[in-house]
DNA sequence: TATGAATGAGGGTTCATTCAT
DNA sequence: GATGAATGAACCCTCATTCAT
């Protein structure tokens, strides 16, 4: 009132609006993680909100759209931490890493939820729109894995449905563990996703990657193909003597 | 009381409870299954089971003990399941994949109900016995894994629980996946799973494996690794010749 | 069945029956007592008469017939007791007090049930015949009184029903306070009951009196009276002397 | 917020509310007293109150709560009545006699409730603070009787537990007759009851009874002893004839 | 006659949603 | 817009009563 920038009330106005926009949808968001969609209760996301029970529904037709606000709010969040997490001209595979170990954290950060948000999954029909936030994250791998098919360094297309339920039904089911141990072993996590995707997606053609080609990187699958087929010799030989 | 010819009519009698009470299990399963707990209503599980709303209360003390033991029927029956699927004498990469065909298939089978058991395990106290089921299933894969690991298939006995986390969890996404887009491709999943266990975790080292060798694994084997040469090959060579 | 007293199978048999009889009238007798009308389950009271529960229809229609008959069965055997306890040929009062010190000593024992009683005779219509073994116990005092009056022991015969009233509650309230202290002074109430029906009820002329001639209490009287008496004149003299 | 109209509206509204809560806890007194505790039904009450079910929710926590007010509420105003019912500076005894005026009509007047307060005070724990209410009525007659002893008008201390009980039972019980037969004798019970406090507890020693003699007492009480003496020559004559 | 499993009506309580202020 | 009191439908659970055995 007496803000002498009083000039644009409006823009005071609205900043309020979404401000208690904002404090209405973290309150949910706490809430919902806590207790599950039916264990929330509307008047303790008012409370938590400091909002007036019936002011939540000047906001949103009803519990379902909260929710489906809520959801929508921190998919799109969790987007823009990941993009912002991904260095961008660094190779596919460590794009990938760096999109794990954000993805790793956030999750741990956010059980609860995250959990609860696939027990909302289930009740929506297969078209609801109210996923999209949802599956528009899931396309971060999507595009680092055609990168990394575009430059070479990984091999199939056709397998990244199932790379990507690799990669974040591993994450998912780490970040449980860690959850329910109560312990945090993000680095192991971490280093394992690295072989088994160095293992089975990673290309060791990198002739044309056209950034940098690590020498030692060939140097050190050589030697390890090397030290397998010395391995394999010697299984064999011993039977075909005998 | 004494009469000999009692004991036919006690066991219709015992019979009957027990198909009543695994009406009741099956009833609340499905409800269960379609609603979450909170979703599901005692009286519909009645009505599925063609039974009184009291009767319920004649086996299970209330909603969370039916929960809990329709829980538990079903990780039990998953675990019997799982452990007569699996092949005795195989080297544990194929148990393995006799596992994760299994449980695909059971999981993509009742996939409310598996999503549903999760919700639940996170309300659950740390140390609530009611999960023990849950506990002796997840079991079920370390034993094939140290199977492996003695039998020097699998390399180190550190990472169980990372490979454990990336067995289970890619499998529940891909059945997710594959219920979502309401589609079947267990086949492809099996052989990436199997491409990403072989070359992440089989040790190549058959020499002293102490009971089966077989000749058709090393030949696979070796045709594999002269596969990855060339290729390597190939990736050296135009870097070498320019 | 082998029993070689077996001439009389009837009579065995009714035995049973009524033992049975009882023992569900016992065991109702205390599931109403400790836990009221509408906290007493049916299930408790077979549980307590080691009877199924369907047994018990068989004797009574439904719960307030049972409750009816509990009730019944108890102010009849209180009945029977209260007469036993009264000396037949010794003076009104002392019978009186008999039946105090009887009274007390019962409602004491069976607090609970007695209350509870209370509670049932308000929900009864006027007429309800059901009532009658209460009113047959409440005589027992009214016969006392009325051959009181009749011995020349009690004054006026009007005001019976104020006795009766008197007497009744007073011990009630006696009972209530010994039960929720948790105390017994019995003699005390006693005492302080006897006072005041000699101070009130009790006729002074003892002369035809057929039995006993105390002549201690004429004399106690007139010394009391006498004292009374001095006191008052002193009280008036300074008065009027000033 | 700070609109200077404001109080006038919450003035009104205060008023709403406790127009509200008032209906609510007369209805739930007239359920009660009318059904019992188990007997009452919330939506019963709710119906008597014209409001919704849920709102009684508002004000009680559930109905044990709403009935602890309710009794609480009750014996309070009987406390209020009572005291405004005495005359402060009259003996003890006709203070007594006001007060068991006023409580038989009342205890006439809302007989139902009072034996439905007895019924429920047994459920409860000794130390429960739900009880003071009642307690603190109670003590209206201990605080009359304790003057009445300083006053010199009764004679011991010792026994005012004793006549307490005399007092409140028999008026229970005359309330009890007249309810059940309907009839209403309410100054025969007081007559009686004057005559027994009289007789018994009254303290004919009005000598330095330091406040107020008053000459009519000092009349009547002469014109009893009379009575009583001429009564007990008659008496004692005929025997020494004799 | 005795049993006890089955029934299902009924009631206390919760909580999303509405609406008068 | 904001409030929060009021609403009442919905649901879990109890327990008196029945009835097939």
């Amino acid at each position: 009132m007496a803000d002498p920038s009083s000039e644009k009330p409006t823009t005071t106005q609205r900043e309020k609006l979404e401000a208690k926009e904002s404090a209405i949808l973290a309150a949910a968001h706490r809430e919902f993680a806590e207790m599950g969609f039916d264990g929330a209760k509307m008047a303790a996301i008012a409370r938590r909100a400091s909002v007036a029970e019936g002011t939540i529904y000047l906001y949103y037709r009803n519990k379902a759209e909260l929710l489906e606000r809520v959801v929508a709010r921190f998919w799109s969040a969790l987007t823009e931490g990941a993009l912002a997490a991904i260095p961008e001209q660094s190779p596919a595979i460590e794009q990938l890493m760096a999109l794990a170990r954000y993805h790793l954290t956030e999750v741990v950060n956010d059980f609860d939820f995250i959990g609860f948000t696939s027990q909302v999954r289930q009740k929506k029909p297969r078209d609801d729109r109210s996923l999209d936030p949802i599956r528009r994250y899931v396309r971060v791998f999507d595009a680092i894995y055609r990168r990394g098919v575009d430059r070479g360094e990984f091999s199939a297309n056709t397998e990244c449905r199932h790379w990507r339920d690799l990669f974040y039904g591993q994450l998912e089911y780490a970040a449980r563990t860690m959850v329910l141990r109560n312990s945090n072993d993000t680095d192991s996590v971490m280093a394992h996703l690295e072989h088994v995707l160095r293992a089975g997606l990673a290309q060791p053609r990198l002739a044309d990657s056209p950034q940098q080609t690590h020498e030692e990187d060939l140097g050190q699958l050589l030697a390890a193909m090397k030290r397998d087929l010395e391995r394999l010799e010697q299984a064999i030989q011993p039977k075909t003597s005998t």
